[in-house]
DNA sequence: TTAAATAGTTGATTTAGGCAACTATTTTTA
DNA sequence: TAAAAATAGTTGCCTAAATCAACTATTTAA
């Protein structure tokens, strides 16, 4: 690979690391950070999913994670199920208010992704989705 | 913006995300943090340069990036110097020693984007450097 | 049946980063 | 030109994010 290629893609990086810095804001002006706001993504979708799974699909580490779904628990947005087959293991659900927390974070995101690309036209947007849909298919090969 | 294309974008963003993360755990694995290795990139790039142009080009807090220079410096990596026009401000430059351990982590970093996108095929990643291209020129327009 | 592995919790600590007050200058303005 | 405002950088204080290691309880493998 040529050092001019790498350089592109490493500009592609930096700039593309500023915008998903500049959207992840959303967050932290929501009650969750980040990371929260993953950790209940997982819990949406996928209703029973065990804290196991998301820390290996969040790469996150478990003590931190623990205390992220004690902070929930504590909250009443989620309820822990003990496993009947696996004592050690714990099903996870959201309640109806950690449901309710997660969507108005989602919708917020929602909005702003909207706000953020409406600066485009119809034509540019379709380039832009077209052109991201076609990075991940290739990088996604591997 | 429908919903549909919204939900793409966000998944890209997710996807995308999660590649910048594998990428900068080089810097994770080097003795410098990802913000100590833009300081030193925009030293790197523009010997000379003052902490307040720093400061406003990674948008970092002045107290922050003066705790890391002060590091840069005991560790000789960097000098300052007065400037003889406005006694405030301080040149910043890279010491050989500096430039050394800035350059062993932007090897690292190359190497990294070659090892990741030779698993590829050529025209693929032509394909890859073309649509990172499109996304950042259009986005950079507004 | 004992050893190793696994799921999750807890305590202690490190790090990143923000904020505000401060010093020392320089620039503006009245 | 003297006082006020702005600017460059430093320092102290603080919080949230995250890591690490030790621990309990349970399950699986040797």
């Amino acid at each position: 690979m040529k050092q001019e290629q790498i350089d592109e893609i490493r500009d592609f990086n930096r700039f593309y690391a500023k915008v998903i810095g500049l959207l992840d804001k959303t967050f932290l002006n929501s009650e969750y950070s980040l990371t929260e706001v993953r950790v209940l993504l997982e819990i949406y979708k996928q209703s029973g999913i065990l804290a196991n799974d998301i820390m290996n699909s969040l790469q996150i580490d478990k003590g931190y994670l623990s205390r992220i779904l004690k902070k929930f628990e504590k909250k009443q947005m989620i309820t822990k199920k003990q496993s009947d087959t696996d004592r050690r293991a714990i099903y996870l659900e959201l309640t109806e208010f950690g449901k309710k927390e997660f969507l108005e974070v989602d919708t917020a995101t929602n909005l702003q992704i909207d706000t953020i690309f409406s600066h485009f036209s119809e034509a540019e947007q379709q380039t832009l989705i077209e052109n991201m849909n076609k990075i991940k298919n290739i990088l996604q090969k591997k």
